[in-house]
DNA sequence: CGGAGTTTATGAAGTTTCGCTGTAGTTTTG
DNA sequence: CAAAACTACAGCGAAACTTCATAAACTCCG
């Protein structure tokens, strides 16, 4: 399940974009921001797979939406598609050096041409793996995670699960909290769901590396990652 | 059935000539692209057999989209015919060391001399097979696919859906990807009936070699191909 | 040290989702 | 016009997801 945070101030836009990207296929969630600063602090959170970005923004340019993100050291490679309504935009941007996006969607915007770039560009930086410092290497793209060259054969809940715990190491986080970060803010899930699939992952870990242990628990506060 | 990805801004020259293609003989299949950067964006989807390509164009030049064609190591076997109404033109790509179309066609364009020539193309590329590193060898020409010196005996639809599996192997696809990659971006199919020829492709693979599991299901996520 | 209370792990059962199968209707081809 | 190919779909089954009851482990006192 890729997380892709959505950074458009009309609902009316950003709206029936959500539902598609949601519904037809049941392979992203989209988190909507309607803000540049609110679009920015989410994706502190580390959770995101891509990056739709809005050019015309309420409170800041999407311009400047896009170098920040180029110029944090934590998100500088990460995938930014531009939508924009007008192509004169796109120059600009185009024009400035080192500051650019995966790709560029115009408006009025088709919900399948939408899908397929997104997939596209995922795929795509899948090519060029980063230099990852663990021996854990994610590929959103086809939803899995490596260990050591080995492919951990998850399914999509464990995957976004130990996604998210893998981008967050050392973090502790409640089964609330990562129901709500890997599920999205809309769910109707128990805590004891997280706890099963922690099982699960848990097990298979041990399956492919003799786990060292990556996911420990601390008693009353939740889960953590160690890398 | 050859995919040809037809580069052309004129629409009144382009359409007479992708009617006479895709009709008269009911071999090829054509995508339009009336600008570079259009063309090469959908060059990546890696489905095409051929590409036609006329050397004016509005956003780039003609030379310029030979020449990315041919510096990708993705595509630099493609194979390249050009089109142009002045003969000075071809002097200029031949010219360019390294840069070689494949063949030359000067406007106004024959239908029935087009055909013929791609078809020279494309037989001519099959007797220099590509060094695949897979037992799969795929023949555009005869729109045939051999493992380990069978053939397999593929329907049109089943041959474009593998060879397209072929060709982006590792990668996973929707079923709605399949379609819109395989059908062409304009189709009215419903996913299922990628399913189905999923199947029958299993079970050609089944007897021709006992199969290895190539098609691999990515459960809620599509399907790929291991060599 | 030991027991009460609380939290997590485990195993299993219920529920849902989704791909596979066989089939039947439609279209294309020769 | 008959055969082959393509498309669509209902029903089935397997995999995934969720929930829960119970066992085990930990914490915090007395």
């Amino acid at each position: 399940m890729a997380q892709i945070l959505y950074i458009e101030d009309e609902l009316i836009i950003a709206e029936p974009i959500i539902f598609a990207l949601e519904e037809d296929t049941h392979s992203f969630n989209v988190t909507w921001k309607a803000t540049a600063t609110d679009g920015l602090v989410a994706l502190k959170s580390n959770k995101f797979d891509l990056v739709l970005l809005d050019l015309v923004l309420p409170d800041d340019s999407g311009f400047d939406v896009l170098r920040d993100i180029r110029s944090n050291p934590n998100t500088s490679n990460m995938p930014v598609i531009i939508t924009t309504s007008r192509t004169d935009e796109v120059d600009i941007v185009l024009g400035l050096e080192g500051y650019h996006a995966d790709d560029y969607v115009t408006k009025p915007l088709s919900p399948k041409e939408l899908i397929a770039r997104i997939r596209a560009v995922l795929r795509r930086l899948v090519k060029q793996p980063k230099e990852n410092n663990s021996k854990f290497i994610i590929n959103s793209a086809l939803a899995r995670i490596e260990y050591d060259g080995q492919t951990i054969p998850l399914t999509k809940a464990e995957y976004s699960l130990l996604k998210y715990l893998i981008n967050n190491p050392d973090q502790v986080f409640t089964k609330d909290e990562l129901l709500d970060a890997v599920w999205g803010q809309v769910h109707s899930s128990e805590p004891s769901t997280i706890t099963t699939h922690i099982k699960a992952i848990r097990q298979k870990l041990v399956e492919v590396n003799g786990d060292q242990e990556h996911i420990q628990t601390h008693r009353g506060l939740g889960y953590s990652f160690r890398l």
